[in-house]
DNA sequence: TGCATATAGTATACATGGCAACTAAATTCC
DNA sequence: GGAATTTAGTTGCCATGTATACTATATGCA
């Protein structure tokens, strides 16, 4: 069996990295009392207000069941609400609080600093291209979702 | 305050990609009772057998703790186990047990057929410069790492 | 109309990982 | 030698995420 270079396995790296960026973030900002994966869900609705769960769990990519105790935790800290949809019972839509506005900002600049630190030294050019890169593999790899489970195309038929 | 495109923000962008490896890796492989996490601690430990579990954590960049209940999981299913320093007694060195080995081995190739999805269609040329950014921004957010807290600079200095 | 199916959201169980606090053992330094 | 510090590992608590099963509501179709 060969030796393959672990380090340079871009599947355990991308996960480093990725994980490396939220502690770094999740660490400047805690004593604000928020995480990276709670700004990012209110950027969206700021994007978006009056956006279902449904729509926003799309969105983010992420399960309803995620999504739904996201929303959960970022209500009782009273920085959205849900409002009933008044054709559809079952839809709740949600929406900012006032107050949590100047958060999003304070966080935006914070997430660019970060950003940029991670970026430092690294040519504006080769940034692009990777952007371009992730952009590929995440559409690759949604493509490529449950096409295959094991054995390459033998328990997948049914 | 000017609208950027949040869906070129490679930090949200690592991140998905990230959860969608993993998602379609442990998808794939569910049937046989492990995760892409538990491999890669297996690889390590096949890599250098008797490592300590201090070791182990700093090559994985992981806790002690995170790691430790990893372990944990692994023993429980009999695919490592823990085995005292002759000198130290506060070490706890891992092996892998017999059977483990023709699992890593299948392992291995699902895992090399995921990357190969997630590459589809991208020159080797820019795999290489895309690893190449991974590691760039791995070292960069190492090192960054609790240099600064928040509000760049205001409470960090004591 | 009325049953089958689809959709929105919630609840539960588990894996992974962070942070903090802790114990035990080894090492450093006086 | 002995106190202070460092190191190895564990435990508890929490956030995020997946998978699965469930309820309530809407919709489609005979």
């Amino acid at each position: 069996m060969e030796e393959e270079n672990l380090n340079r396995n871009f599947g355990f790296l991308t996960h480093d990295v990725a994980r490396l960026m939220q502690n770094d973030f999740d660490r400047r900002v805690r004593t604000l009392g928020i995480t990276r994966a709670q700004w990012r869900v209110l950027m969206w609705v700021y994007r978006t207000p009056g956006v279902s769960q449904s729509e926003l769990a799309d969105t983010l990519d992420v399960q309803k069941a995620a999504l739904g105790r996201m929303l959960d935790r970022l209500a009782d800290k009273e920085w959205i609400e849900r409002r009933a949809d008044s054709e559809d019972r079952r839809i709740r839509r949600v929406h900012l609080s006032k107050e949590v506005e100047p958060l999003i900002a304070t966080m935006r600049t914070i997430a660019s600093e970060l950003r940029a630190a991670a970026m430092d030294g690294i040519p504006e050019q080769e940034r692009e291209k990777f952007v371009d890169t992730l952009l590929h593999m995440k559409s690759n790899l949604i493509e490529f979702q449950g096409i295959n489970v094991i054995g390459a195309g033998v328990l997948d038929n049914e």
